[in-house]
DNA sequence: ATAAACATACCAACCGGTCGGTTTATATTG
DNA sequence: CAATATAAACCGACCGGTTGGTATGTTTAT
């Protein structure tokens, strides 16, 4: 195996997706399970992911997985379920709702994310886009279950776009929709540009194209 | 199985992936094993491509497959690095090549893609991005692949836009490279985005702030 | 005659999932 | 409070199936 390299260790699990620990047992080794499947999912991609590392990295066995799941699917949509929208909250949902001026704090989300401040390697790119873009075509189930995080994702953005039209600090003529929707798209785009070419100086210059469109925004 | 989705059948190859039949009998069963090769991983991925399925399209046996390849990645490795720069080529190079007008020519580009006039199904995705996104992070030969791929379809771009600064239709203050950067970022962020919604008036709002964005690089 | 081109039987490793049995927690009852 | 009943929680050996890859033999072209 010549060609494998080797997985690229998660230096470290980001604080907002820290659970705090529950007080049952049976809840303990389920958010166990779904730590550990999140992350060796987002390694290696849903299908590539291994029930038995899961298992190895949770602690669990058989049957305390498939006591708790129905399968593995039933275990992948939980535990990136779960996470998603934790990690959307805590740096895009609750970022733009405390403003009326999304374009400025759009930048900061963005200028977060180049600097690898969310505890995200961009070698492993954005765990969204990476299920998308795995599962979308082969399981419809999945693609829903995604497509709905992403209108969600949308929503929230095309939300604060209108509360900047009404503030006065986005243009009047913007389809907060569609923005929204070109902005989620660019902003995976981006990520995975970056994923592949571990340029980073190619991902400052997107940046800044990227901050050219958003000002292009502003009332 | 009520999880899985059947696979999208690709209901036709796109002409400019067409080869000549070539003569020799072994040069017709290589192309026949890339050619199946290629459909299995766009359709599959890498990982989950299955030889066993590219012999059965091929009408090759194991014998031929180990003759012409190393192994499953050289065969990969050939079938894509061909079809990714025979697609690139007829619909990227070749039509920025012919203008001093980038802008209006990536509008077309861009308005092909949207209208599903090159033969590829949104649905399925760019299989470049689709590449990238699943081997960038697991194989490295592989990501260095991809990202000689992706420098030389921005390397493009960035041709088209310097002539366009040259001849005046470009403004002359546009950073080509980091321009062209975005560019394929954002084209791969759109259509990675459609294969999980499947929803088209998205893409065509998408593509209305994708324009507004080209428009904005005209001097 | 000689080597390239192919065919096929076979292999170990791994996969997701199942199943009968054991442990642990909790509710019930004397 | 202790003993017991009952179900939830967990264990791990095992299964059929698939995977990429190999070794050996046969066909085909030169």
């Amino acid at each position: 195996m010549s060609h494998d390299t080797p997985h690229i260790p998660l230096p470290e699990f980001p604080p907002y997706l820290k659970r705090e620990r529950p007080a049952s047992r049976a809840e303990r080794t389920r958010q166990a399970l779904l730590e550990a499947a999140f992350l060796e999912i987002y390694l290696k991609g849903f299908r590539a992911a291994s029930l038995s590392d899961i298992l190895e990295v949770s602690g669990c066995t058989k049957g305390a997985l498939y006591h708790h799941f129905a399968d593995k699917h039933a275990l992948g949509l939980a535990a990136l379920g779960d996470a998603f929208h934790r990690f959307l909250d805590h740096n895009w949902y609750q970022p733009l709702a405390g403003t009326d001026d999304p374009v400025t704090e759009l930048r900061r989300i963005i200028e977060r994310h180049v600097n690898g401040e969310l505890g995200v390697d961009p070698r492993l790119g954005c765990p969204i886009n990476n299920l998308s873009q795995e599962m979308s075509p082969i399981d419809e189930e999945f693609r829903l279950f995604l497509s709905g995080v992403l209108a969600e994702w949308r929503g929230h953005i095309a939300d604060a776009l209108e509360r900047g039209k009404a503030a006065g600090t986005v243009r009047a003529d913007v389809d907060a929709e569609g923005t929204a929707a070109y902005i989620v798209a660019t902003h995976q785009g981006v990520s995975g540009m970056l994923k592949t070419t571990r340029d980073t100086s190619l991902a400052e210059k997107c940046a800044h194209s990227y901050f050219d469109y958003l000002e292009h925004l502003r009332a």
